[in-house]
RNA sequence: GCCGGGAUGGCGGAACGGUAGACGCAGCGGACUUAAAAUCCGCUGGGGGAGACCCCGUGCAGGUUCGAGUCCUGCUCCCGGCACCA
């Protein structure tokens, strides 16, 4: 192997960019502003891996042009360094969280660097740090402020493995994300943060973002907003009402029976004795049951009869109670109103407990299945039993309108929105987390004040969560010198809070932190916020797509509602990059052994081959697997560029010139010129690099190479290929770094190329292509078509009906036989 | 089950409704070399033909169109997400 001397060029710019404080996040007055971002890792200890790298090259190559085409760009990173693994490794190992994260750091800082990645490093921010989590715990003081973070209890995702409480999204089918232990339900008092207060605005300002459609999806289903009716029901004995929420009011007249949650709390005084005991078997049964259980058994709808019953409040029908564990008590109202005519679980419930099922909506066949089309289909079955009131003949649309404003006449319902989104677990039974700034006082919490921020982490070497499930201690709660203390603000002795943040906190503001890193007035200097917010490119992993990106946008809207920061949303564009795939295309994975380590790739092909390579893959976006010889393909590539300007001796080539290229090679460079502008606009990374070898190949040959082609040329590789370019750029005269070079301008009169290729197609099939001047009219290019002998072959003498003609593309005869 | 995305040579992938397979990998042939590596040149979807050329081809079945990988309808399979949310 004789490649061009990267392991020498390479560490020589890294060296020179650090020395020069190249990327500096300049503030030029009157230029464009850029803030791209990528999703900051979490530091582990296995190091960077090639898939997080697909994502921080492609902004890399982003930054880099934009810098060139005179923007300021801020390309910042960081660490969220928070988190689980490392605090096992302490359990394990008895080694500080701390000094695990400071080591990871460091690898993954040192990898980062090493693939030329152009990073301000002045503004690296690190979660763990003190200087950082004060302003995470301010945030959180002024979501305490608003009522927006409180103190509940309420049934809690435990992990008996973990020690720990995980929220929903922390949840694989029933196990924890994390290690993959059961996780059982059970309530427990905890922090909660009041994400639903902005479920509305959450959902309703997705359509301010450019996003990815399945991202963009996936939180609207999240959010789960449902738009219908609440309805009383009464009951006589006891004398009360059962709310339910229903999205179809119009099939009120097909209720056949009323179903609660078991825990619902008003089956104790619904129950009559004679059902007593199996309601509270069934009540008890479905309490020990996990989540995961639940979902397995969901296939066999099972419930008991309470012996109470509900009087419908369009026709005073008695509806029996019954409770079953396929109504959730923490949706809508914990009961429902069952129309097994018109919901397909209704009527599998129906049909197990033989319960009677009436059509309201026509349409279907309700003795075979429910019929639950909302567009098709008429009410019917749907008139008070005095006639003063109906729905019948009206479509589901009319029928809701209708029937929600007469319930509302009535008292007896109104209309109602629901959301599948539930407040926000915030608190985790850990050690290596964020601190609450709460003491709790008289058995209440008080906040802190602002100015005894940070509450640092207290020193221990017990990492470990003591305790049982009935009464966890989480790793702090063990440091009793630590939680007892004195409330400042009323001198009255007080305990610390114990539990400390999920992992998710530090991410949530993390992109603010970087426009004003050492800011000491607040999260974020406004001056700054104000100038580069919001983000205009955000790439990261799709797996973040409902957690971070769901609570970061949650915690902006706060932020914005107190005047900390100027727009709604945070990320304008946001890009997913794809997995990256072992050789064998199979997810890479130590046990599989195919992961592939980002350092001996570099060893063995340098970081611009690897840079290179991973953006030629394929689209960004597409999952793709890896395949080493693609990286030496784009050796060969980089190989042939080094020759085009350094000659075999090792000196500038002697084949370069000052003589002015031919028309077709200049036209080739506009050509390319454009391309890679334009794709690296679009992110299409692969496309641009495939014109750049397209290019390369034209030039290969030239005896004369002249310098007005390879000087933007080498500036185009630039951003793909940034160590290669700076050292060809020196080689070739320059005097300082090439980061701010003018980007290659292209001139659309260049782009054109004199002559074009024609197609002529007979009856639309392809049978000659002719090389016609650009712009040739449609009688040249037919004359010229129809004295082609291969286009004459196919007439067949037969009788011309049509012309299609497309200038500069296609010439289209259409004949009969 | 529901929602979103996808399927193109041996492989990764290109293609404003207008010449399918750019670019790269792998493979084959040639030049250079004592030889090999590296490099350079050429070929490389399938079938037929001595050749000029011809036929077939973008998951499957239809449709729209002068013309469909691209648009429409109905399927199959793969990936991601959700999963009793009333």
């Amino acid at each position: 192997m004789s490649h061009y001397p990267f392991a020498e060029i390479e560490p020589r710019w890294q060296r020179y960019w650090h020395d020069h404080a190249t990327f500096r996040t300049p503030q030029v007055p009157g230029r464009p502003k850029f803030y791209c971002l990528d999703m900051f890792p979490y530091p582990s200890g296995s190091g960077l891996h090639v898939g997080h790298l697909e994502g921080y090259i492609a902004t890399d190559i982003v930054s880099r042009m934009k810098r060139m085409r005179g923007f300021n760009v801020l390309h910042p990173m960081g660490w969220d360094a928070f988190g689980l693994p490392a605090e096992q490794y302490a359990v394990k190992t008895g080694i500080h969280p701390r000094v695990t994260t400071a080591e990871n750091v460091a690898n993954f800082r040192r990898q980062m660097k090493r693939m030329g990645l152009s990073y301000d490093w002045e503004r690296e921010v690190d979660t763990t740090d003190p200087d950082y989590y004060r302003w995470t715990q301010w945030i959180f003081l002024k979501l305490f402020e608003r009522g927006l973070a409180y103190v509940a209890d309420v049934p809690v995702n435990w992990c008996p493995a973990l020690g720990t409480v995980l929220a929903d999204e922390e949840i694989i089918d029933g196990k924890s994300e994390v290690g993959g232990f059961p996780v059982v339900r059970r309530p427990m008092r905890q922090w909660v943060l009041k994400i639903t207060a902005y479920a509305d605005r959450l959902l309703d300002d997705l359509k301010l973002v450019d996003w990815p459609h399945s991202t963009w999806e996936m939180q609207r289903n999240w959010i789960g907003r449902s738009i219908g009716a609440e309805v009383e029901f009464a009951f006589e004995r006891p004398k009360g009402a059962l709310r339910v929420f229903t999205t179809r009011p119009d099939t009120l007249f097909g209720a056949t029976y009323m179903v609660l949650a078991p825990e619902h709390p008003l089956v104790d005084a619904l129950t009559t004795p004679e059902h007593r005991e199996a309601v509270e078997a069934y009540r008890a049964a479905a309490a020990r049951k996990s989540d995961l259980q639940r979902q397995e058994l969901a296939k066999e709808k099972t419930g008991v009869f309470t012996g109470g019953y509900a009087i419908n409040p369009v026709n005073d029908e008695r509806l029996p109670i019954w409770i079953a564990d396929y109504v959730l008590m923490t949706y809508g109202t914990g009961a429902i109103m069952a129309v097994p005519g018109h919901d397909q679980r209704d009527w599998e419930f129906a049909r197990a407990f033989d319960l009677p099922i009436r059509e309201v909506v026509a349409g279907g066949n309700v003795a075979e299945a429910a019929y639950v089309e909302l567009e098709r289909g008429r009410a019917v079955n749907s008139t008070t039993p005095d006639g003063s009131f109906s729905i019948d003949g009206l479509d589901a649309s009319e029928a809701i309108a209708k029937i929600t404003a007469w319930l509302e006449a009535q008292g007896k319902g109104r209309k109602a929105v629901n959301y599948k989104l539930r407040d926000w677990l915030f608190a985790r039974q850990r050690y290596w987390g964020e601190p609450f700034p709460i003491v709790w006082v008289d058995g209440k919490p008080v906040a802190l004040p602002e100015e005894m921020l940070p509450v640092r982490l207290p020193e221990t070497d017990r990492f470990k969560p003591e305790g049982t499930g009935d009464d966890p201690r989480a790793p702090l709660a063990l440091l009793e010198d630590w939680v007892r203390t004195t409330d400042p603000t009323s001198g009255k002795p007080a305990l610390r809070e114990t539990n400390t943040m999920p992992q998710w906190a530090g991410s949530c503001w993390y992109y603010l932190r970087y426009l004003s890193p050492r800011y000491e007035g607040g999260p974020v200097d406004g001056e700054m916020e104000r100038y580069w917010m919001p983000v205009d490119l955000y790439v990261g992993g799709a797996e973040h797509a409902v957690l971070h990106l769901l609570y970061a946008r949650f915690w902006h809207k706060v932020l914005f509602d107190i005047g900390l920061v100027s727009t709604p949303e945070p990320f304008m564009k946001l890009v997913h990059q794809g997995t990256v795939l072992g050789e064998d295309g199979q997810k890479m994975s130590k046990s599989l052994g195919n992961v592939v380590n980002p350092d001996s790739m570099i060893d063995q092909f340098g970081a611009d081959a690897v840079r290179l390579y991973e953006m030629f893959m394929g689209p960004l976006e597409a999952m793709k697997p890896w395949n080493t010889q693609g990286v030496e393909g784009v050796t060969r590539f980089l190989d042939r560029v080094w020759r085009l300007v350094v000659g075999p001796d090792g000196n500038l080539s002697r084949s370069l010139t000052v003589a002015e290229p031919t028309p077709e090679t200049r036209r080739l460079l506009h050509q390319t010129i454009r391309k890679v502008t334009e794709d690296i606009d679009a992110l299409r990374f692969n496309t641009a690099i495939s014109q750049l070898m397209v290019l390369t190949n034209e030039l290969t040959p030239l005896e004369q190479r002249p310098r007005s082609l390879i000087e933007p040329f080498v500036l185009l590789l630039s951003p793909f290929a940034p160590h290669l370019a700076e050292e060809l750029w020196s080689r070739l005269g320059a005097r300082q770094s090439l980061a701010y070079e003018p980007w290659p301008a292209w001139d659309p009169a260049l782009v054109l190329e004199a002559t074009v290729t024609l197609a002529v197609q007979v009856n639309g099939k392809l049978r000659a292509t002719l090389d016609l001047p650009r712009g040739t009219d449609q009688a040249a290019a037919e004359k010229a078509a129809l004295a082609d002998e291969r286009v004459r072959r196919h007439l067949n003498g037969g009788q011309l009906r049509k012309v299609i003609f497309v200038p500069d593309r296609l010439v289209n005869l259409v004949v009969s036989s």
